[in-house]
DNA sequence: CTTTATTTGTCCGTATGTATG
DNA sequence: ACATACATACGGACAAATAAA
């Protein structure tokens, strides 16, 4: 077994894309089934990884459109 | 249907309960199978409050040990 | 206005690893 | 060294919301 989770590893790479840029604040982050396929993992373990992103402030969900990375100050 | 889902209410409840002292820093939180039993609900409802309150730096699990509050100054 | 498609949100159950007795 | 108890991780199913036709 990894030492790192899998839903770890998932929330590290999206976070890594918001602070490179590559996903701008507003964007819509890749639906859960999209990221289920990318990573071949089940619906739960993108669902936690999102969610620690929602606490931590970095993206916002909203029920039934999307999620999509929160306006945050460009450092 | 409750407004607040079921775990974001435990979630909450044990928020409290830390913040009235009821819960002392270094106290180990009641184990998944007690709050199923308190709250009437499943482990993966549990789970995710637990969770929650980790990212929110309240609380911390230590992995085959438990749930414990964290050393936090209360104001 | 009703129906359908897409997506997030929540819930339940099972399997694995670790610490304790 | 073995058995038990607890916590975490993974996977899948169900429900609600929004937008479009």
């Amino acid at each position: 077994m990894p030492a790192k989770p899998k839903w770890e590893r998932i929330a590290d790479e999206i976070r890594t894309q918001i602070e490179s840029g590559e996903l701008a604040p507003g964007a819509q982050l890749p639906s859960t089934a999209q990221l289920r396929a990318k990573y071949d993992v089940s619906a739960g373990v993108v669902r936690q990884a999102i969610l620690v992103l929602q606490t931590k402030g970095l993206v916002e969900g909203v029920h039934g459109l999307g999620v999509f990375v929160t306006e945050r100050s460009s450092s």
